[in-house]
RNA sequence: GGCGGUAUCGUCUAGGGGUUAGGACGCAGCCCUCUCAAGGCUGAAACACGGGUUCGAUUCCCGUUACCGCUACCA
């Protein structure tokens, strides 16, 4: 299946961090290159004048690594081909298609049309005459960009250039490089690039652009893989959820690129991120949810991994993000965490003597149950039959043990949070919630 | 300004000379229900504009507009 005259490259600069666009230009790379059955390599476009640091390239692993896409050989920096670029320059300057002016070396560009086909775009074409002659090396001797890419992209035998569309300008100028080093140019495709909410080019303005802040905002590497493998590119069937590399794979082909630039849109990613995270059995999402309490100084762990789980277990049919689901796990476990919202506050104020007289009737009943009887089913029984004692609604009861236990009006069924949160811990906060008063301005 | 590119619901998109223009997110309503979530159902919501070509254009062609990119001794 592996095609070794195949070789893709994704090629960013060393900025420090691996933007969404960048990752989703990755991303088509890596697919492209599976497809095909060639090899993925990476280039790092830096310079003497924009040097990149470890720790810059080491973002851009990382996020690669994150989003499951593997690197086939060594990484390659531009900065290190330097004096490649030098003779290749004086190379052309000799054979006469460049020429020196204030001590740089300008390529002449040919006038006659320089066309490609583009595997994304179909053909697309220039005028070699509307393309003024370009410095490729500057009179420091330093190589210039558009020049470099074409030098490294031969010296590492790239077969196939993908990368975003603001290079499309820039591909005639590549071609005629090309050209005049005696070979044939690579197959381009250029894809589309990514804008923010306000249909602008993304930029830092926008907030967590970079992927590595999605990682840590709860984001689970194969959702952001999904999203961003569908903005811009449909598989042509209505199939949304591609779980793993080798499925996008297999559905994959470059002609179903979109031509146009895709908006972010945050919302859809969380909704795909619970999906994920809904799908993710909860063992494994457990070590995310331990390392992002670890984070805020909570040892989850000490409760028990069981009772971890549970609640992982039943809170992963809700939360978005694991950093919610993190959050509403130890809620759970650790009472100092609950914050009462509006609504809870709401719901206290309006009637103070019915939340206090539901919850002692609650307390009481609860009490008269054995650790060993606390379970789902025997507390909804117990908790309808006081219901019913009391002439009251079943969510009369409910709510204020549900706002009792976690400060807010939306959770899991009151019988089984009562299960996870544990008998004596329940009952703790039953009893502490009945001295509640309605904070200052909720009336 | 010049050159290049793009244009279907708010967003991601399917489709393509004759369709009730389909799906997903989000939004609204209903069902379920102790509250959410999930799930089910329903609804509002789009072919940028103007000319052609054609019996017929959202689809093909041209133009306009809008947006994006390049136009550096940046990458």
């Amino acid at each position: 299946m592996t095609n070794s005259e195949i070789r893709v490259r994704f090629a960013p600069s060393p900025t420090g961090y691996l933007h969404v666009g960048g990752a989703r230009t990755a991303l088509f790379n890596w697919l492209f290159a599976r497809k095909l059955g060639g090899a993925f390599l990476l280039r790092i476009e830096d310079t003497d004048r924009a040097r990149s640091s470890q720790e810059h390239v080491q973002v851009i692993l990382d996020g690669l690594e994150w989003l499951g896409l593997d690197v086939d050989e060594a990484v390659v920096f531009q900065g290190a081909g330097i004096e490649r670029h030098r003779a290749l320059a004086d190379q052309l300057l000799a054979d006469g298609e460049a020429y020196e002016e204030d001590g740089a070396i300008r390529f002449r560009m040919p006038q006659d049309e320089i066309a490609w086909d583009d595997a994304v775009y179909g053909r697309i074409s220039f005028q070699g005459g509307d393309i003024k002659d370009w410095v490729i090396l500057r009179s420091d001797r330093t190589p210039t960009y558009n020049f470099t890419v074409v030098a490294d992209d031969l010296e590492m035998q790239i077969s196939h250039v993908m990368r975003g569309d603001d290079h499309i300008s820039n591909t005639p100028k590549q071609i005629a490089v090309y050209r005049a080093l005696g070979h044939e140019p690579p197959v381009f495709a250029h894809v589309p690039m990514i804008h923010g909410p306000d249909g602008r080019k993304l930029s830092k303005r926008h907030g967590a652009t970079a992927v590595g802040e999605y990682r840590t905002e709860g984001i689970l590497p194969e959702a952001m893989r999904n999203f961003l493998a569908l903005l811009g590119w449909n598989p042509g069937d209505e199939q949304e959820l591609f779980p793993t590399p080798q499925e996008l794979v297999d559905a994959f082909s470059i002609e179903r690129i979109q031509k146009k630039s895709a908006i972010f849109d945050v919302t859809k990613l969380e909704w795909l991120n619970g999906q994920y995270i809904s799908r993710t059995p909860p063992r494994t999402l457990l070590e995310l949810v331990r390392s992002d309490l670890a984070d805020d100084g909570i040892d989850i762990l000490a409760i028990g991994t069981d009772r971890v789980l549970h609640a992982i277990k039943v809170q992963s049919e809700r939360a978005r993000t694991t950093l919610e689901l993190a959050h509403r796990v130890a809620i759970r476990y650790d009472a100092r965490l609950i914050e009462r919202d509006a609504k809870a506050d709401k719901l206290i104020a309006k009637n103070l003597d019915g939340f206090r007289s539901a919850l002692e009737a609650v307390a009481e009943r609860l009490a008269g149950i054995h650790a060993s009887d606390w379970l789902p089913e025997r507390l909804e029984i117990e908790l309808r039959e006081l219901a019913e004692e009391l002439g009251l609604a079943a969510g009369a009861v409910f709510q204020p043990i549900r706002v009792a236990l976690t400060g807010q009006t939306v959770s899991e069924g009151v019988n089984v949070l009562l299960e996870v949160v544990g008998r004596e811990e329940s009952l703790e906060r039953i009893r502490a919630a009945q001295a509640w008063t309605p904070s200052a301005g909720s009336a």
